[in-house]
DNA sequence: AAGTGTGAACAAGTTCACAGCC
DNA sequence: GGCTGTGAACTTGTTCACACTT
C-alpha cells in the first residue's frame, strides 16, 4: 500500500540475459498476473492454441498495451502478427509465479472462518496444501476438519520449526492476531494471508497481505451515498 | 481496477464552498478514508482528543503529507499548530463515507463460506444490517442463519423489488456468480461484495469489489520463490 | 513552536504510437 | 495485414517544502 523506506534498484531496461529477470518489478504488475493467468488456464482448458493482448484485454477490462508492457518484464514470449501462444504463456506465468510447486499452508483460528477457508476447494486445486490446522479452543483441538485433525496452537511454532511451511493464514480473533502473526514469523513464514480486522505488523521481507470486507463496504458506502443523493 | 472510457471532470483545486465536495476525488483516496477511519474510532473509543498527520501516519504507515492531502479533498479538519480533533475527524468521516446510516445486505449462498460471512461479527456493529439470506440448497432453505430464516433464491428478484436493499454479498458456486449479480443489479442494487472466483460483470454506476484469497496467494508465492532462490 | 493546507516538484504507472517481425 | 515489444509522451498519484494559523 505504501513503499517503505526501502531504496530500489532502477529499473532495468532493454534487453536482457536469457532466463534472467529483472531485480525491481512493480508490485502492481505483479499482482496483475494471476489474474493473466487465471484466464490463461481457462483458455488452455479449452485447447484455444493462441491469443492476442486484444483478446485478453477484452475478456479482462484491461489495456492490450498494458499486459504487454507487463508480460515484457520478463521476457518476449509473444509472436508478432499473430499472438502468444496460451500454452507457452500459461508455463511461463506458472513458473513466473511458482505455480509449478506445492506450496505449505497452515491455518490458524478454527472457527466460522476458519472452517470456511479451510474448507475453500479453490486452494488445493492451485497448489496449496493445508498441511496443518490450529486453535486453542479445547472443543475444537483434536476433531476433524476436512480430513485434517486440528491441533493446539501451542503446538504451533514447535510444529514449523519441525516442518516448515511457507505461508500462514490467519483467522484468529483479533486481540490473538499479532501473537499468532509474530509466532509464524519467527518460525520462518514468509507469507501471510490475515483474516482478522487488525493491521498486523511484520518485519521487512515477510509478504503480508489483508482481507477485510468490512473496508470493502465502507469505501462502497461511500459511493453509494453519492448515488442517492445524485436523484 | 482499470478507468473505463468515462470522461471526468478535472478536479475541483483550492478553495470550495462549505458543504461542497469536489466532484472526483481518487478512487485510491476513497479508499484509504475506511483505514484513516477505523484508526480513529479507535483513538475516539480511547478519548484521545486530538491526534496529528504524523502520529496517524506513523500508525498506519503512511506519510503525514499524504494524509493531509487525502483530508484536504474534502475540507480543512485541522488546526495548525495543534492536529486534528478526534472527535471531529471521526464525526467527519463517518459522514464522508455514509457510516452514520445504516445500510440493508443481503447475503446469497449460504454454504460454508456464505454461512461465515452471515456471522461475521464486524458487519452489524459497523452499520451493515443483514436482512435476508438466499440459498438454492433445499436442505438450507427455512432454516434458521443466526437469527435469519433463510429464502430461496427463487424469491430475491421479488423480495429486493418489494423491500429495496443497498448491497448485495455473493457466494455462490462460480456457475450461478453471473446470474445472481444480474439479479441483484436489475432489481436495484448498486454496491456488490463478490466471493466468487469468477470476474462477474456490472453494469457502469454499480460497485464492485471482489475477494478472491487465491489471487493474494498467487501474487505471493511470486516472492516466496525469489526469496527461496535467494539463498 | 508546532502542525495544517496546498501549490509545485517529483515519482510511478499507463497509454500511445510505431519500428520490426511473422 | 496483424500483432508484439518498447521508448516516449502522458496521466495519475505521492512527497516536498513552505506560507500561514493557532
Amino acid at each position: 500500500m505504501v513503499s517503505l523506506p526501502s531504496e530500489r534498484e532502477p529499473p532495468i531496461a532493454g534487453r536482457r540475459p536469457p532466463n534472467t529477470v529483472p531485480i525491481d518489478i512493480p508490485d502492481v504488475v505483479i499482482d496483475r498476473l494471476p489474474l493473466y493467468y487465471r484466464l490463461l488456464a481457462r483458455l488452455e482448458a479449452e485447447n484455444r492454441p493462441v491469443v492476442s493482448s486484444h483478446e485478453l484485454g477484452e475478456e479482462l477490462g484491461v489495456t492490450p498495451a498494458q499486459i504487454r508492457k507487463d508480460l515484457s518484464y520478463f521476457g518476449r514470449f509473444g509472436k508478432q502478427g499473430r499472438g502468444y501462444s496460451v500454452a507457452r504463456l500459461a508455463e511461463e506465468l506458472r513458473s513466473i509465479l511458482g505455480l509449478d510447486t506445492r506450496w505449505k499452508v497452515v491455518v490458524i483460528g478454527i472457527g466460522r472462518l476458519g472452517r470456511a477457508i479451510a474448507s475453500y476447494p479453490g486452494f488445493e486445486g492451485q497448489g496449496f496444501d493445508i498441511v496443518a490446522m490450529y486453535d486453542a479452543n479445547p472443543a475444537v483441538v483434536s476433531t476433524e476438519v476436512d480430513g485434517t485433525i486440528v491441533r493446539h496452537v501451542d503446538q504451533l511454532d514447535e510444529d514449523l520449526r519441525r516442518h516448515p511451511v511457507d505461508i500462514g493464514i490467519v483467522a484468529v480473533p483479533a486481540e490473538f492476531a499479532q501473537d499468532t502473526v509474530d509466532t509464524l514469523v519467527q518460525a520462518g513464514v514468509h507469507a501471510i494471508l490475515n483474516y482478522t480486522p487488525l493491521r498486523v505488523q511484520v518485519r521487512d521481507g515477510v509478504e503480508l497481505r489483508h482481507i477485510n470486507p468490512v473496508l470493502f463496504l465502507q469505501s462502497m458506502t461511500y459511493h453509494l451515498k453519492r448515488v442517492k443523493n445524485d436523484r
